[in-house]
RNA sequence: GGCUCCGUGGUCAAGCGGUUAAGACAUCGCCCUUUCACGGCGGUAACACGAGUUCGAUUCUCGUCGGAGUCA
């Protein structure tokens, strides 16, 4: 009988790595395949999609296993990079790595993967997956609460997860590490990449700046107080501290973005009191359910507002596409264009844009 | 113009004869982090100027300059 093949997408990274590895040991016809989806630069003036290439193979070469490249570029930036700068043009906080898992990697990724010949799809994310005989594949958090990357994985489908393998799952980072490190890959000690995938680690600021131009505006507290200047809303986020510039005077203590009026071009400020920040409700108009939408219209469940943070216990309603919120504690920063992600156990249910909140 | 206050890092603000001249906020760096943020840890950075008094002046005196208030 002839092996199944599994086509794993590697970044470069050891994640990737590992998960490759780990598929060979299992007896697949592993063959690797890296995306490059981005041609700038980073900030050092690095080319660092070369660099994780060259990684990439020397990783297959040790494992013995093929690899191939692909350039999604000109749809990442269509499907992906246009909506997000779009949504900083309308003030909101657009999470571009969601949409590239769903727009991209279990996309187009997965379609080329299947046209060479995968049985399976593979990649090094922290989650796992339950490709359950009820006929939906449901998407599980990972075993290693401090590197679990469901919430970037909150737009995907059951059908997009059919024939997706998360091999990292039941692994903590530290475990990685190790064996990468046993089996002598050459990626075991590199650096986790951070900063939007594909893109890396920029100045944000600046990087928005040249796509979105600058804009001065006031800087105002909530009673109308003028206390600084910015070169634009759109490159502040709610609950941002740093970048403000504005030092001393009053209480004394930090300022922090309370909220923003992209028309008046008008960002609001507070200074120590960070109660303006806090919202018990949220509201998705698109919801994403990963498997089927739940019997009851409201039921009780964990919610995350952003990547890391701890799950949050909340009521949440469904009305059609749309999908309310309601958390037992009030949230910080709560950021129009970020996702509601709803959770029950380990069981990522899916998610939605946050479009409005209040108190 | 007279009188009265005040001039310490980017900002606010301690110290008031001998200090490594606090601290906070800002800023910068590192860490954290596949978004943006939050957060943690560090770093850079100041006594307006001149002349006196004194063993010694950021601290006292005078003057200059620069602010603020006040008076008819």
């Amino acid at each position: 009988m002839t092996k199944k093949r599994v086509v794993v997408g590697m970044s470069g990274g050891v994640d990737s790595s590992l998960a490759a590895l780990l598929l060979k040991q299992q007896g697949y016809d592993v063959v690797g395949l890296f995306m490059r989806n981005w041609h700038e630069k980073d900030d050092g003036g690095c080319c660092t999609a070369d660099e994780d290439f060259y990684d990439v193979r020397s990783v297959c070469n040790k494992l013995d296993i093929p690899y191939y490249s692909v350039d999604f570029a000109d749809k990442y930036y269509d499907k992906v990079f246009k909506l997000f700068v779009e949504e900083y043009k309308k003030g909101r906080t657009p999470n571009p790595d969601v949409l590239c898992n769903k727009e991209i990697k279990f996309g187009p990724f997965v379609k080329q993967a299947l046209s060479m010949g995968a049985d399976y799809i593979a990649t090094g994310h922290y989650c796992d997956i339950d490709h359950n005989p009820d006929g939906y594949n449901y998407l599980l958090r990972a075993v290693d609460d401090n590197k679990d990357q469901t919430y970037f994985l909150n737009q995907v489908t059951s059908k997009q997860l059919e024939k997706v393998l998360f091999p990292l799952g039941s692994l903590t980072k530290p475990q990685v590490r190790e064996l990468a490190e046993k089996y002598g890959l050459s990626t075991a000690q590199k650096k986790d990449s951070t900063g939007i995938c594909f893109i890396g680690e920029r100045n944000f600021r600046q990087f928005l700046a040249s796509y979105i131009p600058m804009q001065q505006g006031k800087i105002l507290t909530l009673d109308g107080k003028e206390v600084g200047k910015h070169n634009g809303v759109f490159y502040y986020t709610v609950g941002q501290r740093k970048g403000l510039g504005i030092g001393g005077g009053g209480n004394g203590e930090a300022w922090f973005v309370v909220d923003k009026d992209v028309e008046k071009n008008i960002l609001y400020v507070s200074q120590g009191d960070q109660s303006p920040l806090y919202h018990s409700h949220l509201e998705c108009d698109a919801f994403n359910f990963i498997t089927t939408k739940p019997q009851e219209t409201c039921f009780r469940a964990q919610v995350r507002i952003r990547h890391r943070q701890p799950l949050q216990d909340a009521t949440v309603r469904v009305d059609g596409d749309k999908v309310s919120v309601d958390f037992d504690e009030p949230q910080r920063a709560i950021a129009e264009g970020q996702y509601a992600v709803v959770y029950a156990g380990r069981i990522c249910l899916g998610g939605g844009v946050i479009e409005r909140k209040s108190k």
